[in-house]
Parts: C-alpha cells; structure tokens; sequence
DNA sequence: TGCTTGACAGAAG
DNA sequence: CCTTCTGCCAAGC
C-alpha cells in the first residue's frame, strides 16, 4: 500500500464514517470493503483512532459485525442510545435493524 | 529485520 | 452469550 494510497483509504475512510444517518451504524468490513480494501477492516478502527478529527465524525456510529461497541470506549453506547439505536439486554446493539451501507448520491 | 499489538471478522468450544 | 483462536495487515518497538 502505497503512502498515496493509504491517503486516499483514510479519505474514504472519513467520508463514509460522517455520511452515517442519526440511529444507523456500518461495520468496519463495510467501511473497508467500500474503501476498496476489503481486508483492511482493522485500519478502519485504527484510523478512527488515530486520525485527528473523527472525534468531530459520528465514529461511534461504527461497529462491528456481531453488534460489538468499541473495547475501552464506554462513552460510544450512550451515544449511540441517545440516537434511538436499540441495544440488546447483552449489550449488543440491533445491528440488523439499524445497519446503514454507504450510497452514491 | 523480526516480534508484538490492536476501535476487526469469523469460527470454535 | 462469552471467551479464545486464527487470519489479516499496518504500526511500533
């Protein structure tokens, strides 16, 4: 992956994570995938971590395949609740009810 | 250069 | 449902 490149996934990356709608989520893979780079599903989590300025996306609107909120970032389910995303008694939020898939407009 | 680490995904127990 | 393992890959050391 060239440096232009990897600008180009991180770009994307961004661009997707802030066209999220209020109470949807999308996956990492999704995000990924999307982005052309299907494998990469943990940069997306680590781009989001790392990258200056997701905290101003809604990048708690992104989570994993299984419903699974972030490991050590307890603040993404309140805000995810407060949206109308529904959480499972176990945790998990209804991933199948609220998924959201990127779209050209 | 080589081993360890994850905001992941999927399968297994 | 929850924990652990393997495959994955860029980053850090």
């Amino acid at each position: 992956m060239t440096p232009e490149q990897a600008r180009q996934f991180r770009d994307d990356v961004l661009n997707i994570v802030s066209q999220i709608p209020s109470g949807h989520v999308t996956t990492y893979g999704t995000i990924a995938a999307w982005a052309g780079w299907p494998s990469h599903s943990r940069m997306v989590g680590r781009t989001l971590r790392y990258t200056p300025g997701a905290e101003q996306l809604p990048c708690h609107r992104v989570v994993n395949k299984e419903g699974r909120l972030a490991p050590g970032w307890s603040r993404q389910r309140p805000l995810l609740e407060s949206e109308g995303v529904q959480f499972r008694p176990n945790g998990y939020v209804e991933i199948k009810k609220h998924l959201w898939e990127p779209e050209w407009e």
